[in-house]
DNA sequence: CGGTATCCTATTAGATACTG
DNA sequence: CAGTATCTAATAGGATACCG
């Protein structure tokens, strides 16, 4: 099995050099969390679960594009950081719910809010890139 | 034809199914404009930006870690999308200046509300970690 | 100083096949 | 259903050299 997303550089498990945890410090832990949460399939994954509760494959249908593989890594990185919560049922066919924890709500709903906006301000930013492109042109 | 494998490129100008922009819909180009935001150099530049106007080494001193290949692609991806003013002064030395638009100090500010919480956080994290792996060993 | 261009490696992601 | 294993392709990223 593949290891949970892990920077090569032992970065996630690195030492904060300071008193506090701090993303711009290229060897503090909260770097690779904030990687989990805010990367292309942490991020989907997040906000689709703070919908509710879902199983594996509802959980595919929402994320639109995801591969097997990629959820199924996604969802073991932000169990393991403590953001969702893994209950499965050992009966046949096997039942498997993912929920987001407390904490994954608190992040998921501020996640949102960010996801929210970028989506509301697409078209500012569609018309910043032909301007771009534009100019280039 | 609906390419399967689409590159970050296609994401990027595809048209949105519904009415709105849906990051879920992976067709969306709001779902490329997320992940320059929260993409691991996006959000630490956006983060750095926040404080003020920086020069494109002060920021690299900023971003602890960040190549300048990838801080260079990082900024023009920023710009295009409309988040990042780019101010060259054709002197010499040449000198220029980055700083935030008033839709890039919005999102940046969102994005450092989650940010700061996900770094307050880390110790709740760093704990489930320690379960999650102690669970297994 | 503020980058680009090039080359090369590491990491990520997808397709496919398979299992309890 | 809910994944895992394996292989391969695409992409991100780093090192270095170079330029206006």
């Amino acid at each position: 099995m593949e290891p949970i997303a892990q920077p090569a550089q032992g970065i996630e498990n690195g030492d904060c050099p300071g008193l506090a945890y701090d993303v711009f410090a290229r060897s503090c832990p909260s770097r690779g969390t904030l990687e989990h949460v805010t990367g292309r399939w942490g991020a989907l994954t997040l906000g689709a679960l703070h919908d509710g509760s879902f199983r594996f494959n509802e959980l595919r249908r929402r994320v639109d594009g995801v591969s097997e593989k990629m959820l199924s890594q996604t969802l073991h990185a932000l169990e393991r950081d403590g953001l969702v919560h893994r209950d499965a049922q050992a009966t046949n066919p096997p039942r498997v719910d993912y929920s987001l924890t407390p904490l994954g709500r608190d992040v998921a709903e501020r996640l949102l809010t960010l996801i929210r906006f970028v989506e509301g301000r697409m078209d500012e930013v569609l018309v910043a890139r032909e301007r771009y492109d534009g100019a280039r042109a």
